[in-house]
DNA sequence: TTTGTGATGTTATCTCATAACACTCCGCCT
DNA sequence: AGGCGGAGTGTTATGAGATAACATCACAAA
């Protein structure tokens, strides 16, 4: 992430452990749905869920390979196209970014609080029946669809200067 | 727009009339609060204001010189940077495409909801105030800006194929 | 007129993303 | 076993979106 300041306040990116788990359940999930996880899309999950924070799609493709050979576009794009259809994992528009679903769910709306200070970033449960919903409603638009992305400061990043 | 179907039915483009007066209102406003319309700013505002929708940074530049001459890239780029700063147009990130602003405000958070079929753009008052901000207040997050993009298809676009 | 600031012109380059096509893998039918 | 057929990959090339850097210009204040 590039810092605008100098603090490095994440949760933590998840242990190798955590990812491990995260990477076989989220496999035993696409399996039961009759999909497959394959090498290319493991290996595209696992870093997302290693940093913890969106990723750029080049960035990805630089560190695909174990030994350090990065991997061409389409091999990085394909499974990110793939895990954010199945919803484990979204596109942050605002910030042409991508990062793995902390909500667990399926295929799902989701809405994102991102700190333009430290990159920390906030899966939060998107609010489309609300507000947005209603205005939809009210234009008779049927929302197939929707980029919900609130950028600002986190609590930490509101106090430091 | 690149149409997934065949209809037409924007509220269609402002007349040249309309633009002229749109583009005067800007001119006036702008110089009031100290800033100039300049040649480029105002081409771009009425390229985006004869639309009527989105459109994509290539095709302003495409069409920028009235006699057909394209601009250069950063002349557009550098017109719509000062346009959404000013709240006169909007970056639609979730097509990477611009529009004038149709809430007249100044410079001001929006909403969109975007026809998938016919490219209509609806401009709506930004919701930040209800679930997101709440969301965001929850988290403990200060908001600076909102990318809030709903996708689907509008009333015209929900009743024909 | 001088001088400084904001705006523009111009070139080059960078980042982001996809088209197209050959090939492989794997389950399934015969 | 043999022969589909569809999903997934490898590879090359290119299209689309955006900005860096620096020279020059316009304009209003001093
Ligand atoms: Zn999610
Ligand atoms: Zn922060
Ligand atoms: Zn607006
Ligand atoms: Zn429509």
């Amino acid at each position: 992430m590039a810092d605008a300041c100098q603090h490095h306040h994440h949760d933590g990116p998840p242990g190798a452990a955590e990812v491990e788990r995260a990477l076989d359940a989220a496999g035993t999930r696409l399996t039961a749905e009759g999909e497959r996880m394959t090498a290319a899309r493991s290996r595209v999950l696992a870093l997302l869920l290693a940093a913890g924070e969106p990723v750029k799609a080049y960035d990805l493709i630089a560190r695909f390979g174990e030994d350090g050979q990065p991997a061409k576009p389409p091999t990085v794009y394909r499974a990110l196209e793939f895990l954010e259809r199945k919803g484990l994992a979204h596109r942050i528009a605002s910030i042409s970014a991508y990062v793995a679903c902390t909500s667990g769910g399926r295929d799902h709306a989701a809405a994102f609080l991102i700190c333009d200070c430290c990159g920390t970033t906030r899966e939060v449960s998107s609010p489309v029946a609300g507000d947005l919903g209603r205005a939809a409603d009210a234009a008779g638009y049927a929302i197939e669809r929707t980029t919900i992305e609130a950028h600002g400061r986190c609590p930490a990043c509101r106090i430091a200067v």
